[in-house]
RNA sequence: CGGUCAUUAGCGCAGCCUGGCUAGCGCACCUGUUUUGGGAACAGGGGGUCGUAGGUUCGAAUCCUGCAUGACCGACCA
């Protein structure tokens, strides 16, 4: 059964696609949920998949220059008035901190807030940390030589978010913020196009998903932005998420906190920013872009057990044949992969396989008496479920090739399935069509107005994605409007 | 924040409608034996504030009310 139809314990994405994703992410022991509402629990081998996207992201923001630095966690209520279009787009979903002592209920009911601890101004729980780094850099800045300042960190942020769903938009959430200043204008433009091509390779080249690289309409960008770049990914259910923004801020944040350096001609000028970030939503891409009815699927870069040992055999052959895979996977440690020996001989080999294949593991290396005879192993792969019996002679080299490969064809795959999910679209009937049936991202005309694009949204739920980076000029009409149009935009209906 | 549904052992569920012996079942767990190439078999065993706070009642997992958390739908959302 198990070996045609999908793990028994998830539920089959063509019966109810958003259950298979709980039930990839809890039975794939990613995450759990939390007593608190819309907040959940990051398990180790989450965190390990986590820990490895840092780790390469973190690199490429060192080698662009870049530092880490931390800043609180509270930002005082003030700070996030100052900027006015900054403040509308969050004020509706932020946590604020009022008072800071608890006391035992004189009535006997545990602790309660102690009413005379009330604090003189109120604290907000970051929800992004703009206001507070701004407030910092005027201190830090003060005639171009201290230009540019190349920032970020990596910190925990809270949105009060009416619905919530694992990693894809949870309460509290794990990201980094990366947050410059430049002197000019066009300097910080190059900033902000730099790291999105940062998270366009790492989105490619580690996770394996291929993404379109552009620029927000006015209505989906980011609050006291001047553009907001980003990346979008599409899912298997055809909608598409978000991976990742980059902000050019302009001097919005500059003049809200009076940030002015003295250029080499003596004159005070406002300083340029920059503001860009990815968050643990990136986890739950990565599962919706490469996962299947039996479990996870990992790209090799980002999994924590690159390849599985297991030995098959009873008494004196299990013996053996896990002496044999004990050497052979003290020679793939020495090559650095990341291996797994599963000894336990409480399991079946049969439920082994499963719960590998559950946990997403890239390769599984089966050992048994029969392979001792012949001096061949048994090596599956988890993305094409394909089994084949190899040689043990050469067979490291040939995991790690086998690992390069599932990489690249993991984004093949991906981008074979975006590319024949994504359609140029002329009419509304189209359009609709296209939405109700595959879904997937839709390159159509628009006219350039809010207007048409909350028109369309009301209609069909779909919203502009992004107006591609590159965008081919082409001359058409607006797909609502009918009004003359210089180019298709990317529309999808969007997590 | 509104609607619907759910919450009983680590997990999945039955029991509730029609209140009443010691709250059951499957998986998982522990012990033992046999097993081991796609989620093994048998025997024995342990594990429960029935989400929470009240109410009705001689008696509540069961009926009523509030609250909490989750799922789905809607509104909302860089």
């Amino acid at each position: 059964m198990s070996e045609s139809q999908g793990n028994k314990e998830i539920t089959s994405r063509s019966k109810d696609y958003s259950q298979w994703y709980n039930d990839i992410v809890i039975k794939a022991g990613l995450a759990d949920y939390s007593p608190v509402r819309g907040c959940m629990v990051i398990k180790p081998y989450g965190y390990a998949i986590w820990e490895k996207m840092q780790s390469v992201l973190d690199s490429a923001f060192k080698a662009t220059g870049h530092q880490n630095a931390y800043f609180p966690l509270f930002i005082p209520k003030s700070f996030l008035s100052k900027e006015a279009s900054h403040i509308e787009g969050f004020a509706k979903e932020c946590a604020v901190v009022t008072h800071y002592r608890l006391i035992n209920d004189p009535n006997g009911n545990g602790v309660v807030v102690d009413p005379e601890a009330k604090l003189e101004e109120e604290l907000i729980v970051r929800p992004t940390s703009e206001t507070i780094i701004w407030s910092t850099y005027r201190d830090w800045i003060q005639s171009y030589r201290d230009l540019p300042i190349l920032v970020n960190q990596w910190a925990n942020v809270v949105r009060w978010e009416m619905r919530t769903r694992l990693f894809l938009r949870t309460t509290e959430f794990l990201w980094q913020e990366g947050h410059t200043a430049h002197a000019t204008s066009e300097e910080a433009v190059e900033e902000t196009r730099k790291m999105l091509d940062v998270y366009a390779d790492f989105a490619e080249n580690t996770m394996a998903m291929p993404v379109f690289k552009g620029v927000k309409t006015e209505n989906e960008r980011f609050a006291g932005a001047i553009d907001t770049y980003c990346i979008e990914a599409l899912m298997q259910d055809g909608k598409a998420l978000q991976a990742g923004t980059s902000h050019f801020l302009g001097q919005n944040f500059a003049k809200a906190f009076d940030v002015k350096y003295l250029t080499q001609e003596g004159t005070q000028e406002y300083v340029w920013a920059t503001s860009w970030g990815v968050s643990t939503r990136l986890m739950g891409a990565l599962v919706m872009t490469h996962s299947d009815d039996f479990g996870l699927v990992l790209p090799p870069v980002l999994a924590p057990i690159q390849v599985v040992l297991i030995p098959v055999g009873k008494n004196v052959q299990l013996e053996s044949t896990r002496a044999k895979c004990k050497e052979l996977a003290s020679e793939l440690k020495a090559l650095g992969i990341r291996v797994k020996l599963d000894e336990d001989d409480k399991k079946s080999p049969g439920w082994k396989y499963s719960e590998y294949e559950m946990l997403g593991v890239p390769l599984r290396l089966v050992i048994g008496p029969r392979d001792l005879e012949n001096q061949t192993a048994e090596l599956a792969r988890r993305d094409t479920r394909q089994k084949e019996i190899v040689p043990c002679d050469g067979l490291a080299s040939r995991i790690n090739e086998t690992l390069d490969r599932i990489q690249a064809e993991l984004l093949q795959k991906a981008r074979a399935y975006r590319d024949s999910h994504t359609y140029k679209v002329d009419t509304m009937e189209d359009f609709e069509k296209v939405l109700d049936s595959t879904g997937g991202f839709i390159l159509a005309h628009w006219d350039g107005t809010s207007q048409s694009e909350e028109a369309i949204k009301e209609k069909t739920k779909a919203t502009i994605r992004c107006i591609p980076l590159h965008q081919e000029k082409e001359a058409g009409v607006c797909i609502y409007s009918g009004k003359p149009s210089m180019g298709r935009v990317v529309f999808a209906r969007a997590y």
